[in-house]
DNA sequence: TAGTGGTCTAGACCACCAT
DNA sequence: TGGTGGTCTAGACCACTAG
């Protein structure tokens, strides 16, 4: 299609910027797998020949694009797509933080991991009631002290065999690179509750000691809701931060 | 001086781009009070011709400055200064919702206002150990339903008789048109502890009960540390709402 | 209808990085 | 040294708002 086909078209269906276009269909390359986790794009007046628009309209897209932690330039190098890294898992999905010292990457330690039917978390999920959920307990452990048990529920059809896998620490890059799911963004609701009997045998607490419920479904790159999680940590010497911008 | 000149100065000095240099001024405009929240700004084209760079800079300051809510653009009318009224204040700093329902502005009853030295504050709002500290307790409702107990630190010097005025249910708006000073954005540390007798009493729940507390340090468009607020919420039908992206 | 911000284009020059 | 993203400029046209 030309320009000026192009622009009539945008007249008459609904109208959507250019650019935003351009940001879909590149969102789009990453989460079908054709551009990966770590690989440099193509260049910026590239991909506006490729896609017949100006530098600046790509340009614009990319800024959106690393706004919301999509892609990484490096100046001099090129873009990359972002990859869910410790460090970026850090700054982005883990607000955890002990209250004096430096932010840390926390440990697991996998309980157990079942699947059958889970009404609820199909719900939360937006999938159909009797549809398989694999569910997930761990442990974490910051700075080697115990302080949060979480259970993690997951449409089994994304992700086939993850029973049969080894579990490792940082679950949202084996999500992208084992299954081909990139977590884009996730909503956390946060309540206080006392610890049950079960929880605070784990958590190595009293039974009705005060823990922070955090709880979380992410979102992939096309917006479906992939993972509900559900943690319960004990704030005696970590927090949770929240930047109010 | 001329566009020469100054392009010959950041290369000796230190480099900042041209459009962070605008967006500077520009917020100094809006501490200083040269415009007032809810205030029209001159037009993108007047702005770059009175600072002598291209509208396409000004654009792109006025980009960031709209990601930060310090301006609203709206089209066709013009950019204006933004104000902290109660919707702006429930998007951007009240993250308390209820688990049901829609969210709302929370009603308050204040407790007490007294002033003194306050060591531990004056800390945390980086002021000496003797400066005078304001102190506001205050009870707040959401719902109709008794929910947050909290106690506020100010810097008296910041503002002068706030004891003998009348105080409203939105504080960040009489800071801002009361007093000159204008909350730029928070940081906030979560926990959950058990409620004291004391606490208890004021939330009529039972001590011991778990409460959301959380330490918010609010900061001025000059990045001054100028409050210093503890609450205590009961979660059990609220949640505290927070977005990764 | 006039004026505003929103979008899109086009191109110049600079800073940074790998080689 | 060549190629990348980063910055800055300039101008066209569109959509929205107010009068």
């Amino acid at each position: 299609m030309s320009r000026a086909q192009r622009a009539i078209s945008d007249l008459k269906l609904g109208f959507r910027p250019l650019y935003r276009q351009v940001r879909e269909i590149l969102i789009k390359r990453i989460a079908d797998g054709t551009w990966q986790p770590g690989q440099l794009l193509p260049s910026e007046p590239e991909i506006a020949a490729e896609l017949d628009v100006s530098p600046g309209t790509v340009r614009k897209a990319l800024d959106e694009m690393t706004a919301e932690n999509l892609v990484v330039r490096r100046q001099g190098r090129g873009t990359f797509v972002a990859r869910h890294d410790d460090a970026r898992i850090l700054f982005q999905f883990f607000k955890l933080l002990p209250d004096s010292g430096t932010p840390e990457f926390p440990e697991s330690k996998v309980l157990r991991v079942t699947s059958g039917v889970h009404e609820e978390a199909a719900g939360r999920l937006g999938r159909q009631p009797k549809e398989r959920i694999i569910v997930l307990d761990r442990v974490r452990m910051l700075g080697g002290r115990l302080c949060v048990l979480e259970r993690i529920h997951l449409p089994a059809f994304l992700f086939p065999e993850l029973e049969n896998r080894e579990i490792p620490n940082n679950l949202y890059q084996l999500y992208a690179t084992g299954f081909g799911v990139t977590i884009g963004h996730a909503s956390e609701q946060l309540k206080a509750v006392a610890a049950t009997a079960d929880e605070a045998s784990y958590l190595q607490v009293d039974a009705g000691t005060p823990l922070l419920r955090i709880d979380r479904i992410a979102f992939a790159l096309d917006e479906r809701p992939v993972e509900w999680r559900v943690s319960l940590c004990r704030t005696d010497r970590i927090h949770y931060l929240s930047d109010l911008r």
